[in-house]
DNA sequence: AACGGAACCTGAAAGC
DNA sequence: TGCTTTCAGGTTCCGT
């Protein structure tokens, strides 16, 4: 289940294996995951073509294609891009396989939550072109934070999970960030100092580059998924002991999402 | 406009 | 053991 820094290796991985390389095969039979356009029409799109380069912008992927063209990406809650022998069946969940000469690249998603959008011409769909400041390609500190986020009568966390303010922050980055920065996550977001808001933003950036440097892989393992395991400080860890200053973490439930915090070292 | 809640899906773990 | 419930890091849509 990806946010910013998983998606952010799968794009570096997706780069890695597919870029200056020409597509001879891909397979994309039909599901939900493809909308707005057929299985088919993305394998037209990508046979023949060679991939530029694979870019990121919040939790969504794009693979630059020669003729600018684009295929666009968001992985869900289970989507995972792995590379396989071209010689080996398809995998449990398999949803679309991009070929080249030498290597196979197989997209799984068992709960189909992820998108597959085909642009021949390179046009960006709107939840591209919607998404807010990218912490990691476009920079974060506490003014620009402020100023994308600071207005906001509602609880900084929810606030935080919006995408077309900050992009690419999902669950678990922003109760991270959240504890990172020492703040309550039930806090209205325009009762944060600028100091708070240079501290989170800080926060937000050590979080991404932590999970980054633990995560990084050819197969990035979730931490929902059985026997992963949880590199974060205090994601699903209620009930534990807070790791600066062993107050039992509390776990609440914000707009339908669960919320860890440590309700002594982050301030109300 | 903004918000809460349900919906979209499957699979694993926890509960009974 | 096996059935039921709960929960999951994603977005979107609908009613208030």
């Amino acid at each position: 289940m990806p946010e910013l820094p998983e998606v952010e290796l799968t794009a570096r991985n997706l780069s890695s294996w597919l870029a200056g390389r020409k597509i001879v095969a891909a397979a994309v039979p039909r599901s939900r995951i493809v909308r707005g356009a057929s299985g088919a029409a993305i394998e037209r799109m990508l046979v023949g073509r060679r991939v530029n380069g694979v870019e990121r912008r919040g939790k969504w992927l794009a693979l630059r294609l020669s003729g600018g063209a684009a295929l666009y990406a968001h992985l869900g809650m289970t989507g995972k891009w792995v590379t396989r022998p071209r010689a080996e069946g398809p995998l449990p969940h398999e949803r679309a396989r991009i070929d080249t000469r030498d290597r196979s690249v197989r997209y799984r998603d068992p709960r189909m939550f992820g998108r597959l959008v085909p642009a021949p011409e390179g046009v960006a769909p709107a939840e591209w072109a919607a998404l807010g400041i990218d912490p990691l390609r476009d920079g974060l500190d506490g003014e620009r934070l402020g100023a994308a986020i600071a207005q906001r009568s509602r609880a900084v966390k929810e606030v935080l999970l919006d995408q077309a303010l900050i992009a690419g922050v999902g669950n678990i980055q922003a109760q991270e960030a959240l504890f990172r920065a020492r703040i309550d996550p039930r806090r209205p977001t325009r009762s944060l100092t600028a100091r708070e808001l240079a501290q989170l933003a800080r926060g937000i950036a050590a979080s991404i580059a932590h999970t980054l440097a633990v995560e990084s892989g050819p197969e990035i393992s979730y931490v929902e998924e059985p026997g992963a395991p949880n590199p974060f400080l205090i994601y699903a860890r209620q009930g534990q002991p807070c790791p600066r200053c062993r107050t039992v973490l509390q776990r609440i439930v914000q707009a339908g999402r669960a919320t860890v915090y440590c309700p002594r070292c982050q301030r109300r």
